[in-house]
DNA sequence: GAGGGGCTATGACTGGTATCAAGGCTAAAC
DNA sequence: GTTTAGCCTTGATACCAGTCATAGCCCCTC
């Protein structure tokens, strides 16, 4: 209900629609999609897919974070992103056929419109600027996995955590605005399944960093006070 | 000169064409291709692009192994893949106008087509089956590797092994036959910056392996024996 | 066939991380 | 205000895996 207002917010006019996926469409493009979509209120730690069901649509954040995740053979959650307002999510496993490899799950409430499958996949066969706008996404995404591929197959746990908190620096900021002193709001465990640790090794990492004034903890809260010194703990 | 016979194989008649991306392709688009393709041995150890570099076109595997990699800060290689005939490399830095973020190096002497740059992006955006596979294709890599990078955070070297000898038993084995006795030919480094570990590791549970009847060893070369047991052996 | 270089193998040692076990804090519920 | 549940934190311990050092092996060259 207080969020209501978000409800009736059309693509046209969203503020996040240029730096997503669909900052390609033009007006007329951009409008149909409007039509078709709908948007939902979610609440904390509800799924929006899970993994090993078929796709429906595609998920584009309005406002709230989002972890995808995969579940490990004895149930360890490995978070392979954090998701922000104006990331889309779901559609490359509709893309490709096949059922999602990856569970989206709040970590807030949420404001998320919804694409129905068939809406989505006639703008990626009629949209030539929005095909070619997806494509170089994805591929450039693909050389963004190698690269966290290397890191964590090489990189001590120190070495990820320094970076996972670089890379959340940025999730948790303004778009854009650098110097914002950012609060990270994750549990400790999601943190850990984000860096591929177990949680008492970060919670020990956690305060090293807080010693070499690194960082800052506020209640659960985590702020990067020296950006420069993770990226050099990091070996950036 | 003994592979000069490679040299005139044109797409239309290449074995590989239906199981690769150009399997999309009508005869028409086909022709032009093999028209602007030039087709080059190399010897074992050359580097087909180097991470860093901007790309000039695609490279496509008729015969042989081709590793690709990415350099770690300290110089340590970590293998994302080992390519092999009919995979086509090189092309998703070149779509999504990045540097090359890997390193493909070749394995052994290989015969590899050259398709310029310009002319692979005139079939993504010209031929709309071609698009479509490549888009299915990439999609489905993203997956994939959502998969490995759990896998690496999760598993334990031991496991992560087992999981590169099945991996590596399909890539070194003739595509659709099943049964046939492969041999796996890497050097011992190579397949320690697979798994992700270092040589000496690998060497001990190379030599566990044996002992446990699952593998079993011809100079360098590997041969699986027991495929079942490696998938207990990696909690598949 | 002697030498050398690169790869393979093994042993000893160390250390980074996981695991197990308590205990403490916080915030919401009763 | 007490209780409870869910996190967070800390300590002790074990062990997996990396590193260093050394030696063997194979193949190629000279």
């Amino acid at each position: 209900m207080p969020n209501k207002k978000y409800l009736d917010v059309r693509c046209e006019d969203c503020q996040f629609r240029r730096n997503s996926l669909f900052g390609a469409l033009c007006t007329e493009e951009s409008t149909r999609v409007s039509d078709a979509k709908s948007c939902t209120v979610y609440k904390k730690g509800q799924v929006l897919f899970h993994e090993g069901t078929r796709p429906l649509g595609v998920f584009c954040i309005y406002g709230g974070k989002v972890k995808v995740y995969k579940l490990g053979s004895d149930g360890k959650e490995q978070i392979i992103r954090i998701a922000r307002e104006s990331d889309v999510l779901g559609y490359k496993a509709m893309i490709s056929e096949d059922e999602y490899p990856v569970t989206a799950e709040t970590l807030e409430d949420c404001t998320i419109c919804f694409l129905p499958k068939s809406d989505f996949l006639h703008l990626v066969t009629d949209s030539p600027s929005f095909n070619k706008r997806l494509l170089q996404s994805i591929c450039h995404e693909l050389g963004v996995m190698s690269n966290k591929l290397t890191n964590l197959a090489q990189k001590s746990v120190r070495e990820r955590f320094a970076m996972a908190l670089l890379m959340l620096k940025d999730t948790y900021g303004i778009d854009g605005e650098e110097s914002e002193e950012v609060e990270i709001n994750l549990t400790r465990e999601d943190l850990a399944n984000i860096v591929g640790t177990a949680t008492e090794t970060l919670i020990r990492l956690l305060h090293d960093f807080k010693e070499e004034d690194l960082i800052e903890t506020r209640g659960r809260k985590i702020v990067v006070k020296n950006p420069r010194g993770l990226a050099k703990a990091a070996r950036l």
